[in-house]
DNA sequence: GCCCTAAACCTGAATCATTCAAGTAAAGGA
DNA sequence: TCCTTTACTTGAATGATTCAGGTTTAGGGC
């Protein structure tokens, strides 16, 4: 919990050696397992943008999006557009009882940007 | 092509599946690099929820939303709340050239929740 | 202190979608 | 007809994640 905290979008492999350097030996099974734990709880988020593995974040609840690189694949945070928790109604929830948005503004960062004109 | 625009969301081995029943015999592999191909040239759009293998559609251009059902995965098309492309622009796209967004609403669809009191 | 159960954790193998590699067949233009 | 490109094939590899046990650890009740 604290290493995903202190991270950004980590993603298991980094969490793992993240939670190492922390406690000496721990193996990748029992990383998997507690972020699942963890992530049941509704104490992590979880996402998964497409070709990368999935990262998960403390920061939950808050109905916040993210931008990726398709460059370099950073995750940055983006608060929502339209408010509270207005990406749970769309116009028309075609009978679909909605529980949670997830939304990913792909795009390129800053920094790949300005290395390419 | 005219598969995928038959179907809805189809993964990749349905789709090899009806393409088989179209010419008789392709490989998995045919179908992967035809899919590839017409995702690179912008005529398929695919989209992967998490959990579940990447399903290809024919609709594309018009950024539109996708309803995912957690019980089933069924994948509803929605439009877009805010109007054209209105949800290519974040509040705050921290220096971000964002090109497109992916909207994913996550809940249970009608026929699940008529199953499920 | 001892016993017992539950939790935490480990190793190793399996899964599954997707990709890589390398080869063959077919087609088409020069 | 020859040469180059495209389409397609098979088989193996990849990589994240999960499954399936087995082993240690810890703590509460007696
Ligand atoms: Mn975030
Ligand atoms: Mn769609
Ligand atoms: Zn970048
Ligand atoms: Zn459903």
């Amino acid at each position: 919990m604290r290493t995903v905290r202190a991270g950004d979008h980590l993603d298991v492999v980094t969490i793992h050696r993240a939670v190492r350097e922390r406690v000496g030996h721990v193996s990748l099974q029992a990383v998997y397992d507690g972020l699942h734990a963890l992530h049941r709880a509704g104490l992590l988020r979880k996402i998964e943008p497409m070709g990368s593995p999935a990262r998960y974040e403390a920061r939950v609840g808050d109905n916040h999006h993210h931008l990726v690189c398709r460059m370099c694949g950073t995750v940055t945070d983006v608060d929502c557009a339209t408010g509270e928790a207005p990406c749970l109604d769309p116009v028309d929830a075609a009978g679909f009882l909605i529980e949670e948005a997830d939304v990913i503004y792909w795009g390129v960062c800053p920094d790949c940007h300005s290395q390419n004109p």
